[in-house]
DNA sequence: AGCCGGGATGTCAGCGTTGTCTCGACGTGT
DNA sequence: ACACGTCGAGACAACGCTGACATCCCGGCT
């Protein structure tokens, strides 16, 4: 009584009593098939609970799929997963399907990941790029496989990429701080990427010689040691000499460290961080936020122009960011 | 000079002097090839830049692919990607792929999505149902295709399922609060799912009858009207004639928003949220708490356990909950 | 010398689908 | 009555791969 296996347009025609073919352009959609065989066809397929079987399709009509991936070193991480939010939405309206690959932050695992979605044959590559190098997927880029990065650009391979306006974005929470009348600045990240926290220090820097501080060095903790974590770093830059009056933060993770040491010290020093975060807006912390899902939104975007056309110029786009105030970033220096 | 189609087997085996299936069987593993003939095989592979075609193997091994659903409303819950994260953790390991796919939180498009799906051939099918009927899943079930329910179980199929200890949770959070000495304890919950939400207030009302306090209706604001907020309904309880010394939400969002209301109006009124969230503990927020990658990776679990034996029982794993207290939850009645 | 076993490789068909080509039936214009 | 175009439908091959089976060669045994 019960199917033991799959139908197949085979199964569906013999039923139908009309050839395969005829069944296949009953799916296939454009070319012509009489009202009254498509009727017996569909009430057949029905019947037989028949799915189209869509490796097969993509195997006769040139290997591709639907499917595009996008790979991300650690799943947890909230905001890879607004990024995916975005890119799902944006692909769906396409009849797109995001499959999600982690590396699990190994940049050695990452070659070996694309290698099989490459074997999946998805339609395009999206990718937060972990390791040092991307030049690997030249060979792909050349067969016309979309390649898109995300948050930061690849590295030796020309290719699309969405990333922040790191820089800016940072300078403007500076600027803001110095504005108030601190020169004094802190600037804390947790270890992380490379590329985004060279950007937003050296916005960081930028700001600060605009009002004549150069030596910043002595502000500066970015230990890429996982050991220490931004509370330590935080506790250790109060406690130095030359204590900062204000401090801006590289990343969420370091933002909330740092929330945490302020408010046990209670809160006379100023605060801005970089990404926002969620209840953000109750604990009055300034950030310096963005559209996340836009970033994803953006890269999908990238990605479609990209299949409609393969050989056109590679693009940059830069997702803006705005400086939210909500308290911590206005405190002014002890002495004004 | 570059290659305008990607290369198959024939085109390495000819390189290589060998028959495709030799090459095939390079890939393949098991077969005997000689360590000479391996190494011609891998070069020639590696020259033509070869990436077997799994699509091709699929379709030929009997359609089986190794790519998992898991099927969800929004992608922008953080809840369902910490599920999403410990789903695709457990898979890995195996050599399994997640795709993630949403449904909007629409019903109807449900089965349209789990259709797609199943024309991509997966594996098996993850999801946490939103329609209220998922017996349209029956003939693939039939077909040895596991289907998983996540954090609520299917309606009208038989599925293994994953859900949490809803009940028992909510009722040790009410317990906690009739110990020390609340009778009048307001049960708020937004918009949510049904089965959840009938769960834990079935919890709610049963911790209170333990009590003696058997008529909590005029406590119970489960308001699925959309445009109602927690924080509204909130506030309707405590301006109402019986206020509550206490309040239990029903999932993070209605915490969240009882959270404000209590804050704005000083602190007096006990609070226990359902779902535990970033920073709770900083904001003293005592929460039933769980663990989330856990309900994932124990959906994951029950997936390769149905993968390896299709014809077992279906079992239903159920996730302990756990009451974490950070002060809001301990506040004793105003007349102790 | 003749036979056997087994390792290394090849041949062939077919997984489910669709592109190409072909064929028959029917309608139209002269 | 005949040529011609059009439309619906089928036959066949092929997409890239692997399972089943065949073949070949060589060493070891009687």
């Amino acid at each position: 009584m019960t199917t033991q296996t799959r139908a197949t347009l085979e199964d569906v025609a013999r039923l139908a009593g009309v050839s395969s073919k005829t069944v296949s352009r009953v799916y296939g959609g454009a070319a012509s098939v009489s009202p009254t065989t498509r009727e017996a066809v569909l009430s057949a397929a029905k019947r037989l609970r028949f799915r189209p079987n869509t490796l097969a399709r993509s195997l006769r009509s040139g290997g591709v799929t639907n499917t595009v991936a996008f790979v991300i070193g650690d799943i947890r991480n909230p905001f890879y997963f607004h990024v995916a939010a975005g890119i799902e939405r944006e692909l769906a309206e396409r009849g797109l399907t995001m499959i999600l690959a982690t590396t699990d932050d190994s940049p050695d695992s990452e070659s070996v990941v694309v290698d099989a979605l490459i074997a999946q044959r998805v339609r395009a590559l999206l990718l937060i790029p972990i390791s040092d190098d991307q030049s690997y997927l030249e060979g792909e880029r050349q067969l016309g496989m979309p390649v898109i990065s995300v948050d930061r650009p690849a590295r030796d391979l020309v290719a699309d990429a969405v990333v922040l306006d790191n820089r800016s974005g940072m300078a403007e929470a500076v600027r803001s701080l110095t504005a108030i009348g601190h020169r004094r600045i802190g600037f804390v990240s947790n270890p992380s990427e490379m590329y985004t926290l060279h950007e937003r220090l050296t916005g960081y820097r930028e700001a600060l010689r605009e009002v004549g501080v150069t030596d910043t060095a002595r502000w500066e903790r970015l230990d890429n040691d996982p050991s220490i974590t931004a509370e330590e770093a935080v506790r250790s830059l109060l406690e130095s000499d030359d204590p900062p009056t204000a401090i801006v933060t590289g990343n969420n993770r370091a933002t909330t460290g740092a929330m945490r040491v302020l408010r046990e010290r209670g809160g006379d020093v100023a605060l801005i961080g970089f990404d926002d975060f969620e209840l953000a807006d109750m604990l009055g912390i300034s950030v310096v936020a963005y559209d996340t899902m836009e970033l994803g939104r953006a890269a999908a975007r990238l990605t479609l122009e990209r299949l409609d056309d393969p050989t056109g110029f590679t693009r940059q786009v830069v997702i803006p960011t705005r400086l939210v105030q909500r308290g911590s970033g206005e405190i002014p220096p002890p002495a004004a």
